[in-house]
DNA sequence: CAATAGCTTTACGTTAACGTAAGCTTGTTT
DNA sequence: AAACAAGCTTACGTTAACGTAAAGCTATTG
């Protein structure tokens, strides 16, 4: 018996509201069985949450995630015609995908000359402005919360 | 005197409608000059534009570039606080691209697997079956239209 | 000079992706 | 037994980013 997932344990882990993963089994990106009238998740049913969400922080509506889970899901079974268009439908997205490798360069370019500029500003100000009797210490990074645990896999 | 730009022409190079303009000027990413009533775009403004879209690709909220626009100009005449602000607003711009990097790397490497496997199911049926007096040429990649638009609005 | 083309403003409509609230079931704890 | 926690359904509300008229100004063109 491979594990499975109560809604709020997949919220907590992923960090959603249980109204959007609700919301993700409406649009028929997630497929959950029930034990009763509760829902009960498969760690297919986490994969594909997690596909989800990964597909929504790069963009993707979740029309278009669902339209490649179905797809995908089709293609097992594949005519000659459907794995055509799955493979265009691949072809589209990476790309989409690779533009926006391009864009995110661009941007980090733009955003690390930007960070330059604002150092360089700011020692500026420093020369010209050095005697300041406030705490300069506040700037010493002594966070002792360790980076934030992001995707927590505790429960 | 630098090349000015009418509406249509933005809209026309960056393939948007005159209305999202508009919409962009209302949300104040853009502000053009006016010769009477009508809008007159610099190639600052151009640039501008051009930005918000490559903001938008990478899903960020028109609000959001927005906010980056204002900080980059005040950054100018910034204050000690402002450049902080800046350099953290930077910092965390930074860190979600980075992220995004990596979320595309992932479903690059999903897709490609995916695009495998679909090209393996197609030489089985292809073997299995061989007679096919249908034109297989249409496949030989020779297209002629480059790359997709990528920003996928249409529907 | 009337029409066409391109620009404008104002304003209501639409879609996606949830938020939020109300009211009901079911199991567990006090 | 009463209360609480977790889950459920139904349904209306909200925000972002435009779409889509409607109605009017203005310049050139047949």
């Amino acid at each position: 018996m491979s594990k499975t997932y109560s809604i709020s344990e997949l919220a907590n882990e992923f960090d959603l509201t249980t109204r959007s993963i609700r919301f993700y089994e409406d649009q028929e990106l997630l497929h959950p069985s029930r034990r009763g009238q509760t829902r009960v998740y498969s760690s297919k049913d986490r994969v594909r949450l997690k596909l989800t969400i990964r597909g929504k922080r790069l963009g993707f509506s979740l029309a278009e995630i669902r339209e490649l889970f179905e797809l995908w899901d089709e293609t097992r079974s594949g005519s000659k015609k459907q794995l055509h268009l799955m493979l265009s439908k691949i072809g589209e997205r990476r790309a989409a995908l690779d533009q926006q490798m391009k864009d995110i360069t661009m941007v980090q370019l733009e955003l690390e000359s930007a960070e330059i500029r604002c150092r360089q500003a700011l020692e500026e100000l420093l020369e010209k402005e050095p005697q300041e009797k406030q705490n300069e210490e506040e700037r010493t990074g002594t966070s002792d919360k360790a980076s934030a645990p992001s995707s927590a896999t505790m429960h």
